[in-house]
RNA sequence: GCCGAUGUGGCGGAACUGGCAGACGCACAUGACUCAAAAUCAUGCGGGAAACCAUGUGGGUUCGAGUCCCACCAUCGGCACCA
């Protein structure tokens, strides 16, 4: 029989809603748990299957934590702002804030029809004006800090979305929002000094219990690298060359030195450089090349020599000539390296090419010096390096050297980090506008908190402009302003905020969300504290995981927030990928519609299919037969119900396996390993189903177990045979009897030479004498004739028999 | 190139600190019910006639290895002309 889902579901979620079931509030008495998931930006093309397994998972989580007695703050929200709201408006021609508004309604909705037990009435979308109205005052505290400056900077460049980017949502030298290649275009930006937290950053890590390879993301990001900076003397003129480098310790080995096309002494010196139009024609190749196609590792190196600029080597006070190359990279360390051809890969390569001398100056074991085909970069005895020949470990050897610089005052010791500042304007109309203000006569000035929020103005069109400004800069209305100083005419900033802003400081807002005076009050911020789990995609891990903590570690010296690091766990889950084993896509034909799913098979079979489908942290291929499996065993739960009996208690050859069944789901759900708690589910009911009857307690915590899963079923069957007349959400989670879940006798399996011959009987714990006569009773056709060598009992695991 | 993860039946996947490999589910096969089909229920289901052979490949440690060690292969992910 088949029990109708699309009743039941309708009829709990309406329940829950009336009785707001999972409303919460600050209670002292109770020990917290915050769950979080990352707040979906709500798309026209609605919920993803891959959502479900994420919002199930974390839903499993929330109803878990609130069964076992905690306070439980499971909120929902939406990241509006950005580009799929954006372009979802332009493609259909309405504003964002109308499409914003119709799609959260969808999503909604389908987050509603799978019955999850969110406090909504803590719901709330960055595009909110008394939400983005405090992102602004947040952004005005980093300015105030001296942490939001403007400034003329090279930047990332979106040629399709018109707009400027961050590194990190450049990656690779690909825009984040369309997939294009980007290019380097030289802007004025709004920069948060993010690189002055690179070590706040990382020492931050050790107060979380972050996923390692999420860690590992974040330290590959911010890229910490220690050694020195160095100062070559430009000859004939005052300056220096400074670079960084991790290998001081071959200074003796540099013949050559390179800067980027884009370095200030290029400017500076063009005087000097007799060569000036074929540096220029290299610099303008330079600017119009790809980010791929200037870090592409395949390609031969390019470069030209400065003609008429020269270097001092520090140490022995050689002349080095100097290059302009592009694999030197203006926005790391200085700009300019010195080159070690002998030593390094790339310098090798670029000193081979262009007939540059080799020195070598660390001693190849095992070979004659003379014989150099590559770089060499491993260990070994410094040669032709003064002071330095003879040591053998290059630790010392940079030790010393470092003293010797520093002594003499040409270099030091360095930290240099490959994470940079955040790169914070768009020039694009769906953000928050950046509520600042240019006066000829005061400069920029901050609009004064009481003018807060700025709103985005109605405008006719939201279309990126082709000269790279943003769509606002054309609303003189709403451009032109008085400056809040002086009273001068003055103009706003256009450009808006990157989508990650608004994501920086969500679930502290989830804390308090109707609070009109503060991100959230500290009764609320000191109760609820840290995230305790924090589920989110791999993509974030070098973006916004990294700005949200940037961001929070940020509030927390301000005195704004309690504590620095804002998330104890990050967990990352697979995806969900079609049928084919292909990623979802339309132009695939592999996309599956959670809506049909729980039209067809109901809510509950979906949850439950999507944490049986495997290991929660791996891709998954959907299988609709493998969602026919789950149903099936919901209705032989729904079915269980003709077998009930009048009796107390648990049936006494069930209650092993309950106390065991509890045990396991317990722990499956701790470790998130929701597939083998399924499992045992299913285990448990396939012992139940065995047995002609079984009793009201029996079907009573299968039920609760099966809960957190499929939580309108077992709602329904619990209104009917529960213990209790409390709904089943409000219950709490059974305990087992640890002394049950021991089996007292077990079968004990026995090898021979370490091959399994077969099992015996045995009471638990057990003598060994008795074990052993027992398997060579049983056994005595197999041992007949053979010498054995020696026994290994593993009490009540194993008997092996070794014989000759 | 560096760092990390993964590799188990036809498929998704189990297996705690080394101790009965393949739990659970799907698919498949046979049977029952049915005029028939679907649904449901029951049984079987890694390979091999068997001894035995099987957890990517080849070695090793051990009474015993999916699990530990060494080497390699493959796939995926992160970083990458980062000095």
């Amino acid at each position: 029989m088949e029990y109708n889902h699309s009743e039941i579901e309708k009829k709990w979620q309406k329940k829950w809603e009336q009785e707001k079931s999972f409303k919460v509030e600050v209670d002292k008495n109770k020990e917290k748990f915050y769950m979080l998931v990352e707040f979906p930006y709500p798309s026209g093309v609605g919920l993803h299957v891959g959502h479900v397994r994420v919002y199930t998972a974390s839903d499993v989580q929330a109803r878990f934590k609130k069964a076992k007695g905690y306070n439980v703050l499971f909120p929902m929200g939406w990241d509006a702002f950005g580009a799929p709201a954006e372009q979802y408006a332009i493609k259909n021609h309405i504003h964002p804030k109308k499409a914003v508004e119709e799609n959260i309604q969808v999503f909604k909705g389908q987050m509603q029809d799978l019955g999850l037990a969110i406090d909504w009435d803590r719901e709330f979308s960055t595009t909110d004006p008394e939400y983005y109205k405090l992102t602004q005052w947040q952004f005005l505290q980093f300015y105030k800090a001296g942490l939001a400056y403007k400034a003329e900077k090279e930047i990332n460049w979106c040629p399709t979305c018109k707009t400027g980017l961050s590194n990190e949502d450049a990656q690779g030298g690909v825009c984040e929002r369309c997939g294009s290649q980007t290019t380097k275009k030289l802007k004025n930006q709004w920069v948060l000094r993010m690189s002055n937290y690179a070590d706040k950053l990382l020492d931050g890590l050790d107060d979380t219990e972050f996923l390692d390879k999420v860690k590992t993301a974040q330290i590959n990001w911010i890229g910490k690298s220690i050694g020195a900076s160095v100062k070559f003397k430009l000859k004939d003129t005052d300056d220096d060359l400074e670079v960084f480098t991790t290998r001081c310790d071959t200074l003796f080995g540099v013949t050559f030195m390179v800067m980027s096309p884009e370095h200030k002494f290029l400017e500076k010196y063009k005087d000097r450089i007799k060569n000036l139009e074929e540096v220029k024609a290299y610099q303008e190749e330079a600017k119009h090349k790809s980010e791929i196609e200037r870090t592409d590792m395949t390609k031969d190196k390019t470069g030209v020599k400065l003609n008429g600029l020269t270097a001092i080597n520090p140490v022995n006070g050689e002349e080095i000539e100097i290059w302009i190359s592009d694999y030197v990279l203006a926005s790391y360390g200085t700009g300019a390296i010195m080159a070690v051809p002998a030593h390094d890969d790339r310098d090798f390569a670029f000193a081979t090419k262009f007939g540059i001398p080799i020195v070598q100056v660390i001693k190849e074991p095992n070979t004659s010096e003379d014989t150099l085909s590559c770089a060499y970069t491993g260990d070994g005895i410094m040669i032709n390096s003064g002071f330095l020949n003879g040591i053998d470990k290059k630790e010392i050897a940079i030790d010393k050297m470092i003293t010797f610089l520093e002594e003499k005052n040409i270099g030091k010791k360095t930290v240099n980090y490959r994470l940079q500042d955040w790169i914070f304007s768009r020039q694009r109309f769906w953000g928050e506008p950046i509520p600042m203000i240019h006066c000829p006569e005061c400069g920029w000035v901050p609009v004064p908190d009481k003018d807060l929020p700025v709103l985005l103005p109605d405008v006719q069109s939201y279309e990126p402009t082709e000269d790279g400004e943003s769509p606002l800069a054309n609303i003189t209305d709403w451009v032109n302003v008085k400056c809040p100083c002086c009273g001068h005419d003055a103009k706003r900033e256009t450009d808006t905020m990157p989508n990650w802003a608004g994501s920086s400081w969500y679930w502290l807002r989830y804390m308090d969300p109707h609070n009109n005076n503060a991100i959230a009050s500290k009764e609320a911020l000191d109760y609820w504290g840290k995230v305790d789990l924090y589920d989110g995609g791999m993509e974030h891990a070098t973006r916004h995981l990294l700005y949200a903590r940037f961001w929070n570690i940020f509030l927390h010296e301000q005195g704004l927030v309690p504590n620095s690091e804002p998330f104890l766990k990050r967990i990352s889950h697979g995806m969900i990928l079609g049928s084919n084993g292909e990623k979802m896509s339309k132009s695939k034909g592999n996309v599956v519609n959670p809506t049909d799913m729980v039209k067809e098979y109901g809510a509950d079979a979906l949850r439950l299919y999507e944490m049986f489908i495997g290991d929660y942290s791996k891709d998954a291929a959907w299988n609709e037969n493998g969602l026919k499996g789950c149903r099936k065993f919901l209705n032989r739960i729904w079915n269980l119900q003709s077998k009930l009996n009048a009796n107390a208690g648990y049936t006494p050859s069930l209650e092993s396996i309950i106390n065991k069944t509890i045990k396991k789901v317990t722990h499956d759900i701790e470790t998130l390993d929701y597939n083998t708690a399924v499992s045992a589910l299913m285990i448990l009911l396939n012992e139940m189903d065995k047995e002609t009857s079984i009793t009201k307690s029996d079907y009573a915590t299968i039920l609760q177990l099966l809960n957190p899963f499929a939580p309108h079923i077992t709602e329904e069957l619990w209104s009917k045979y529960g213990n209790t007349n409390k709904l089943l959400a409000y219950e709490a989670w059974p305990t087992y009897d640890e002394t049950k879940t021991i089996d007292e006798t077990i079968e004990l399996p026995v090898q021979v030479n370490g091959k399994l011959k077969g099992t015996i009987l045995i009471p638990l714990n057990v003598e060994e004498t008795y074990v052993k006569d027992t398997v060579h009773t049983q056994f005595a056709d197999l041992l007949n004739g053979k010498n054995i060598a020696k026994e290994i009992y593993v009490k009540n695991k194993i008997f092996n028999i070794v014989v000759k």
